[in-house]
RNA sequence: CGGGAUGUAGCGCAGUUUGGUAGCGCAUCUGGUUUGGGACCAGAGGGCCGCAGGUUCGAAUCCUGUCAUCCCGACCA
């Protein structure tokens, strides 16, 4: 491609609404247009990346035995309405009506869909076990989209379901999804993790995520150097550790704390410690209230809570008003001394002895109170998020936590959409049974993002070859010199011949810009003829590299073609 | 959905406090000089100051409303 004739709309200064790397990377490397918010335009530099991801995930899905079908993004309302998700997705399906007032949206995922079709196609259980999958356009109206393509309201998905007839069969169609994703992010040049995560009120039995760490990403992962353990903050288990408690046999003491709401305020006032308390947070899990106790320096992990109290719907803070109702006090006073609701307790304050609480009184907190003399939990459980220096459940080494941004996920569903949508077949005696379903995401223009994220200096891009636009680059470094330009031209012609997607910088513009927007677009290979292009001498760069080698023009050639065919 | 901020040329911004002819840098176009890391000189084009009302002789500027975008948080099947 000569880049006379290439829209690629560089830019010297970041847009402002761009806040992290691989958005103000995309931006200013022409990748992507805003066209609203979470809505992107794609255009060739990044459309050539994103139908390269696609085509890397189309060959490993189809190497597991997958079947590629597509979709409509436009969807009828009633295998939604079936499963119930069109109420429960809510505000975030883009929804519509056609000229007959028929209910129809834009399809956020597409496991009702697959399921139905399958019920329409397969007509014995001969036929299983099956993986289907697609790569299309998803429609999702996030509350908040954000950074770039990261959260995007439309986005590209691959999205794959697997129907068997046994548990050991869903086991071996996850194991097969499991080994394609690790050979997917491979090629696509991804540091990944590969994370246990919640299953929740999904159901299933079982599903993991592959996130690659980044500090813009969204979860929080937990992982062991000593053993591999790695989990989703979610659902990562947490040993309870022993905090320094007031030692004795003390009665329970009301004490006068005004103005005194918050963990940090305690500690200010009576000159304890923070894990000296324990906080009591009212919550309201669909329609009735709980309260979870954690120790003051811990957080509550609402996903724990939420499946252990069964919650269906929705887990949410109480609002103050219920909390005032609940407690008797204003909020920032709740214990659980004479807590008429169930209290779900975290294990680490089963340990604690003599410790202070909210006293069910506006301004007042209880100190030296025991738990079973005191009050009685109604569960005691893990339900705090796990931290840094937690140690690993598994091994017992310390446990380390980044960010990540997840990418894939994979999840033994079960029989949660083939119960709803009905979804059976006749065994070979005769018996009717539920077929048992996986479902398996990777979110493929994220992909792009996080390999951005991953692959960049101050320059700009740094692309992997599988996934660069283009692989190599040629530039001419003054294009008003006849014999550059001529052998510029002649590398050019000679690297497409060999089968390398080849740019050539015949732009009328000068050196630095040439080499500013080669670094801005990440191209992973390039050669620049200059003054001793006469001499047959011409310079060989990768991307990757700060140094520069020079080479005979042949040399160069057949370096580029090594460079690009051993990366790939 | 709660909190905060911002809307002025393709991009980045000033001007708003204190109302008085719409500005700067980059980009674009023309001519010239340049040509190995975002050149220089001269000239030119480009704006419903987000939108709608209001106050005023006069509004980018003050008031009201509204829309949009971004950030923090909640949510994320």
């Amino acid at each position: 491609m000569r880049m006379s004739k290439l829209l690629m709309p560089t830019l010297r200064e970041v847009p402002a609404e761009a806040e992290i790397t691989s958005h103000k990377l995309m931006l200013r490397a022409g990748l992507i247009k805003k066209l609203a918010a979470g809505i992107y335009s794609y255009l060739p530099l990044g459309l050539r990346t994103l139908k390269k991801v696609e085509q890397i995930v189309r060959e490993e899905m189809d190497n597991a035995g997958a079947q590629e079908l597509i979709m409509s993004a436009l969807l009828p309302a009633e295998a939604y309405q079936a499963s119930g998700r069109w109420e429960v997705f809510g505000p975030s399906m883009f929804k519509l009506k056609d000229r007959n007032d028929r209910d129809f949206c834009l399809g956020p995922t597409h496991e009702e869909l697959f399921t139905q079709t399958v019920i329409d196609c397969v007509r014995s259980y001969k036929e299983y076990p099956m993986t289907l999958y697609q790569i299309q356009n998803k429609y999702r109206d996030e509350g908040r989209p954000r950074f770039g393509i990261i959260r995007s309201r439309e986005f590209v998905m691959k999205d794959a379901y697997s129907f068997d007839l046994t548990e050991e069969g869903l086991d071996e169609s996850y194991k097969k999804m499991y080994e394609a994703y690790c050979r997917i992010f491979t090629r696509l040049g991804l540091d990944f993790t590969i994370v246990d995560a919640d299953s929740g009120a999904m159901g299933g039995s079982g599903s993991q995520e592959f996130m690659v760490k980044s500090p813009v990403g969204e979860d929080g992962i937990a992982y062991c150097d000593g053993c591999g353990y790695a989990a989703n903050y979610e659902k990562a288990e947490c040993i309870p550790q022993a905090a320094e408690s007031v030692e004795g046999d003390f009665d329970i003491e009301k004490i006068h704390t005004p103005n005194v709401h918050t963990i940090e305020e305690l500690v200010e006032f009576m000159g304890a410690k923070a894990y000296n308390f324990a906080k009591t947070i009212i919550y309201k899990a669909d329609d009735k209230y709980v309260a979870a106790m954690v120790r003051g320096d811990r957080e509550v992990n609402e996903v724990k809570l939420k499946n252990l109290v069964g919650c269906i719907d929705d887990l949410e803070l109480a609002e103050p008003f219920m909390v005032r109702q609940i407690t008797n006090a204003e909020v920032g006073f709740a214990g659980p001394v004479g807590l008429d609701i169930p209290i779900y307790v975290d294990k680490e304050v089963e340990m604690m002895k003599n410790f202070i609480v909210g006293a069910n009184e506006t301004d007042m907190h209880y100190k030296n109170v025991n738990i079973n003399k005191d009050f009685t939990p109604t569960v005691v459980a893990d339900i705090r998020v796990i931290e840094e220096g937690d140690v690993c459940p598994k091994c017992g080494k310390k446990i380390k936590t980044a960010q990540g941004i997840e990418v894939g996920h994979i999840f033994k569903l079960g029989t949660k959409y083939s119960d709803a949508l009905g979804l059976k077949y006749l065994d070979e005696d005769g018996k009717s049974k539920t077929v048992i379903m996986g479902c398996y995401g990777i979110g493929v223009t994220r992909c792009l993002a996080a390999a951005i994220e991953q692959n960049n200096d101050e320059n700009g891009i740094i692309w992997p070859v599988s996934i660069a636009p283009y692989q190599a680059m040629v530039i001419p470094v003054n294009s008003k010199v006849e014999e550059q330009v001529k052998t510029a031209e002649k590398i050019y012609e000679e690297l497409k011949a060999q089968g390398i997607e080849v740019l050539l910088d015949d732009r009328n513009e000068r050196a630095g810009v040439k080499f500013k927007d080669a670094d801005l677009i990440g191209i992973p290979v390039r050669i620049v003829v200059g003054k001793k292009c006469g001499e047959g001498i011409v310079e060989y760069k990768e991307r990757r590299s700060d140094a520069s080698e020079e080479k005979t023009i042949e040399n160069a050639i057949d370096s580029v073609v090594e460079f690009v065919k051993s990366n790939i």
